[in-house]
DNA sequence: CTTAGCATTGTAAGCGCTTACATTAACATG
DNA sequence: CATGTTAATGTAAGCGCTTACAATGCTAAG
């Protein structure tokens, strides 16, 4: 005999009484549930998830939903660690595990997801790197499982989001460099198809718009996560008749490419070319001059997305909050001495 | 009527047949069997995980425990997504899911670790960042579910682990510096309690002795994984009646300190220190002089502990496997212009 | 003294699946 | 034709828990 009848036993009372003691039901005796908990913990007893999950129809555990890159260190790999930790430490507070999915982009990731969301694995799911289009958000909301994203998407409606706030990112960048007399200014996105790029690309149109100043797609780069990738955008920038003199970034490693190129032509950052980063990643920390950039806790993100999902999860009987969550996050200013005045301005 | 039992009186058939059928069960005829698998198709059924796991005793799934550090990027940070990706696609292959328990340092991670096994909510194991001394192994060999560690550890004995062969690379990179002159040769070890930093500051004194060179202490430099220390290590290195002419690294990313170090002071890596780093971080690839160090295919390194995790879950009920594999995955050396003959040598 | 009300515990029916064992039908063998 | 074999399916007993409902023993009120 194991598990709950064992301790059942052991003590001279029925499964029911002490699994009632066990999940602090009211209707215990003290006295009884006292001597319940010190059995379990002498016998060093732990109820059976799958027997629980299966009585209960609930597995206390929501899903974190992330894709490997194969080739290159996706930008979840940098984003990962402190999202994870913001998000776990809420979910954990509220007695739910966070399990990752990690799940090979090669694969058929839907299938991936459909497969565990279908088996009942999870109480809700957290999607990260949400595309443009995704038949993922589209087959939560119809499956009815409480879900978040990080990241917005065209897909489905009226669900909880959790994104940076690329508009206001975009606000600012764009009027410190205008202000700065700027006015060729260009951008690098991810290469990826993310949605994060089509927006991030959107703002910075209509912020120079905003600003009067003409778009030009061809001072739009679409970058890796590498620093490599600087050298040709310095070069496609600066070799052709009407020069930018400004670049906001949505990687910042992409910065140590710039630098490097930049000294290779005799040129400055910060003096012959104005340079704005995302994230504050510390790949650049060390970078002189100081890349100017937004900052961002991880942490923080993590738990907004918990924050959200939570809303979605009723925790007692009476709470059938269902609340959509959707938030952007913002990024504040960091200023460094990579931007400047625009050159003959 | 739900799950299988719908399916059931859908095909007219016992639910036995259609558990059979979706199981892969040689005893049903093949007609039945493409019967049920089309309306499972079709009904989109996915069989309940908790009522299977609790059903067969067994949930297809393995646990990855990994620490999350509060203030600072840990190791297992930069380390994690590639191994993760090698794991996962093995696993995968098998039939079985990885779940990553993200947990708190700050928490009490044997708790943890012991709740979850306790639960029966993995079938097997897999631990990151081993300590020296570790509670964990200690419980998971006494619990006798399968795992498998990720470093090794003085804790439990005959178990299955995965390390770096921190022995053959620094044996390796000092008989290149002993070969190239260098008597005095520093080293950077990890300040935090993980076993792998003890391993490799060993390995650097047996390696030292061997070569019949004198042991300093003071020549052995804890850091942690970002650049800055680098300064503080040069200056400890130099200023000194007899400095040290190399040092090995063991955060690569000390490097970029270091390099910025030496040229405040005028001097040349490769030419007045010479440096061998650990791993290839992608941290350092911009480094000029290129750094020489050892080559690691983190995916390797996963699929390595994917598979000595599968040496010991019994796949098929004739399968009773249960080999422990202890393996130390080689790293390649790869020669950069970071050292060079010992100064005045 | 009876009865209602309350606190505590027990009984037993599932939760959705797997699987040992029983059953049936079809066929080949002697 | 009786019998053994085999293939295919059904029956039903769990897996370890939760929980509605019933039962019990008390106390307080009528």
């Amino acid at each position: 005999m194991r598990g709950i009848a064992r301790l059942a036993r052991e003590l001279g009372v029925s499964t029911a009484t002490v699994s009632r003691a066990l999940n602090g039901n009211p209707n215990v005796n003290a006295e009884t549930r006292q001597k319940v908990l010190e059995t379990a913990q002498r016998l060093g007893y732990a109820a059976n998830q799958a027997a629980r999950s299966l009585a209960q129809g609930v597995t206390h555990s929501v899903g974190l939903m992330i894709e490997l890159d194969q080739e290159s260190t996706s930008s979840t790999d940098y984003f990962f660690m402190g999202v994870v930790e913001g998000m776990q430490g809420v979910l954990a507070a509220h007695g739910l595990d966070l399990l990752v999915l990690p799940c090979a982009k090669s694969q058929d990731n839907f299938t991936y997801l459909q497969r565990f969301v279908s088996r009942g694995a999870v109480d809700g799911m957290i999607l990260a790197e949400t595309r443009r289009i995704d038949r993922r958000i589209d087959f939560l909301q119809a499956s009815g499982i409480p879900f978040v994203t990080l990241g917005r998407s065209d897909s489905g409606s009226g669900y909880s989001w959790i994104d940076l706030d690329f508009e206001a990112v975009m606000a600012t960048a764009v009027d410190r460099l205008v202000r700065q007399g700027h006015r060729r200014i260009a951008l690098t996105v991810p290469n990826n198809d993310a949605n994060y790029g089509a927006i991030f690309a959107e703002a910075y149109r209509d912020n120079l718009v905003r600003h009067g100043l003409t778009v030009d797609e061809t001072l739009v780069f679409p970058t890796r996560r590498r620093e490599d990738d600087g050298d040709s955008v310095v070069d496609g920038l600066l070799d052709r008749p009407d020069p930018a003199t400004a670049i906001i970034l949505f990687y910042e490693v992409t910065a140590i490419g710039i630098y490097r190129r930049l000294a290779e032509r005799g040129l400055k950052p910060g003096r012959d070319l104005s340079i704005i980063g995302l994230r504050g990643e510390d790949s650049v920390r060390f970078l002189t001059p100081q890349v100017t950039c937004f900052h961002l806790s991880l942490q923080d993100l993590g738990m907004a997305a918990a924050r959200a999902m939570l809303a979605q999860i009723p925790m007692t009987a009476s709470d059938v909050s269902s609340g959509v969550v959707q938030c952007r996050v913002p990024l504040s200013l960091v200023p460094g001495e990579s931007d400047g005045p625009a050159p003959g301005g």
